[in-house]
DNA sequence: CCGTATTTTCAAAATGTTTTGAAAGTACAA
DNA sequence: TTGTACTTTCAAAACATTTTGAAAATACGG
């Protein structure tokens, strides 16, 4: 396969993947387009790379930037905005959990706490169930928010082989 | 807080949690609506809490059962057909990670398997920077699917644990 | 079988999201 | 300060997804 018919390929699955993810398609290839790139690229660059538009581009590379995985670059001598983005994908992973985390996790464990004190008989097979359940949130959310800050914080080879250790 | 507030505002934020997730709202508000229910409802029960026609309910609960997160459950004497969601929050975070990794992991580390064997001049910085990525997401990924592989099968707690032990 | 209750399908309508492009805003060099 | 290169904004247009509802299909009791 040559290059260019990968990269092609490349970008266009990175860009459907990201539909699965809440992320659109364009903000999806453009960090693909960054990720395989040698060197920070401009806005005109990724145009002509993607074919889409200027606003399309600014937006979407901004909102990389508000999810820490792409940054701006000062080229000496260059007027033009540069882009790079992080190429480390297990630091691209750790980045996106935490970012999910605080902005999806907590805010959902917070509700829980009120949604948790609602009145009524604990005898009521309804308000039971209600509670049972938002309980039962909370808790596996607790569970997942502690092994997400293990996760980020851990280097990734560390982690790997001390968990095959114990699973074994 | 009374219940008949509170569960609507449990259903509508799982509802727009949901679409952060590539899951649309409906689909996601009518798992919420399941989890809550002491016992098992039909169709006609979620089209009238919920406000959605016959259509779309039918096509959502079938996608919730494709996930494995509900099942049709036959009540005796009953001609209608009755849904039920399994309850315990763990399960389900497991049965999404087995489902996802299933069909977006996996197909992902095939695809980067054919793209790695690109042609051309691994001293080029654009072939290097290419391949490069694609070998760090391999990477990442196996070891993704590797964790994701004994958090399905560990059980909670005693992973939990054993985790907490280690990273101490 | 037949009649009716129930579920499923799917084209069209409604709604929601993304993209465009031109105008406004900014910042820099001279 | 002025002119120009560049970036940002945002309303309207394009596109995509979801929802509806009525018709078709299916299943079930008698």
């Amino acid at each position: 396969m040559k290059l260019s018919e990968a990269k092609h390929q490349f970008i266009s699955s990175w860009g459907a993947y990201g539909s699965n993810w809440g992320i659109n398609r364009t903000m999806a290839q453009i960090h693909a387009l960054l990720l395989i790139s040698p060197m920070p690229i401009t806005q005109d660059d990724i145009m002509e790379e993607l074919n889409v538009s200027r606003g399309n581009v600014n937006m979407n590379i901004r909102e990389l930037i508000n999810w820490g995985l792409v940054q701006r670059v000062i080229v000496p001598g260059e007027r033009k905005e540069f882009f790079s983005a992080e190429k480390d994908i297990w630091r691209v992973v750790t980045q996106i959990m935490k970012e999910r985390k605080k902005r999806e996790l907590e805010p959902m464990l917070k509700l829980m706490d009120t949604l948790e004190a609602v009145e009524g008989d604990k005898k009521d097979k309804h308000v039971k169930a209600f509670v049972d359940t938002v309980s039962n949130i909370k808790k596996t959310g607790r569970h997942a928010d502690k092994m997400l800050d293990t996760l980020i914080r851990a280097e990734e080879s560390w982690f790997i082989s001390a968990l095959t250790k114990i699973i074994k």
